[in-house]
DNA sequence: CCTATAACCGATATATTTACTAGGGTAATT
DNA sequence: AATTACCCTAGTAAATATATCGGTTATAGG
């Protein structure tokens, strides 16, 4: 149930970019933005422009240049972002609401694994299109400030019990 | 975000066998199963081996052999499916309780995609290490009695709304 | 105006992973 | 003797993740 690396970079380009949203020069360029997160430079230009053509951040050439979101970054929800650079959010495509094509199950509303596979898809919805690239941010923020004022423990091992003991 | 194949042709076969567990002859053939869900025969013998290794199947050889459930339906949540499979459910590795590896951002706890992703993570795992494969034949069996006695109207089109119009 | 910068755009090549396909031989069991 | 799981190898096809090359266009700063 994996996030490709296109979107994974996508989310990463965006978040950085929400940091900067209130600075006098919000710019950022490709370069810079491919360092900072470690990210091969021309598949990101591949990605930011996409993201250019979905809306999502606008651009400015020449020097000085680059790019900035082009809206508030509490308006952009991963979901959205997601979408843009992976076609959808769903499992599998049978479950989602916009992108949906048959599965070739004889009878797709009593098929067992599309009953999951929805829950799941509520499931994750529910937060990807709730959780902004501000909130993120802001969670951000909070975590480094109360980084600095306490030694907090890590936190232990979950109570969580596979009964196959195999990972996550 | 996506199901792999694998993972989908692994619990299709496996929801067949639980419909099967309380019959006098649980058995099911490869060449069965196979034909019945529509996957590619070698390639679902793969997978029933991985699933064999794993505990979660048993098989018998010769005429009228096969593949059954190693224990109850009810007792196999389709999480572990997934994570046998496909090695993990986390959508990211670095949110892995189990299967974690570290991404490469500078400060892991501060990173707004792991925090999200991890979110995911915990709604995705309360659903599949909660529903298992007896659910799921369970909520067939009630559904394809409702459908005979009265015809519902489909659900109609869902209030979500995606702020880029962009698909699920 | 010139020049360097950086976005824009497109094609193509390579690597890796995933999803299969093909083959063939061994071991139980009916 | 026929059936069917078991097991391993290797190859193909498609998708994903990247790299390489090379050009055009807008624009800020000198």
């Amino acid at each position: 149930m994996r996030l490709s690396k296109r979107g994974e970079y996508g989310i990463r380009a965006l978040l950085l970019m929400a940091e900067r949203e209130n600075e006098p020069q919000p710019l950022i360029s490709l370069k810079n933005l491919a360092e900072k997160e470690n990210i091969p430079l021309k598949f990101l230009e591949q990605i930011m422009i996409q993201l250019r053509n979905a809306g999502l951040v606008h651009s400015h050439k020449g020097p000085g240049g680059g790019y900035k979101l082009s809206r508030p970054a509490e308006q952009i929800p991963i979901g959205s972002v997601i979408r843009i650079l992976d076609g959808r959010l769903a499992p599998v495509k049978c479950v989602s609401k916009t992108a949906y094509e048959p599965c070739d199950c004889p009878n797709e509303a009593a098929c067992g694994l599309r009953m999951v596979m929805s829950d799941v898809r509520s499931a994750m919805t529910s937060i990807l299109d709730n959780t902004t690239l501000a909130n993120l941010t802001q969670r951000r923020k909070l975590l480094l400030s109360t980084q600095e004022n306490c030694n907090e423990p890590k936190n232990a091992a979950s109570s969580l019990v596979d009964p196959f003991n195999i990972p996550d």
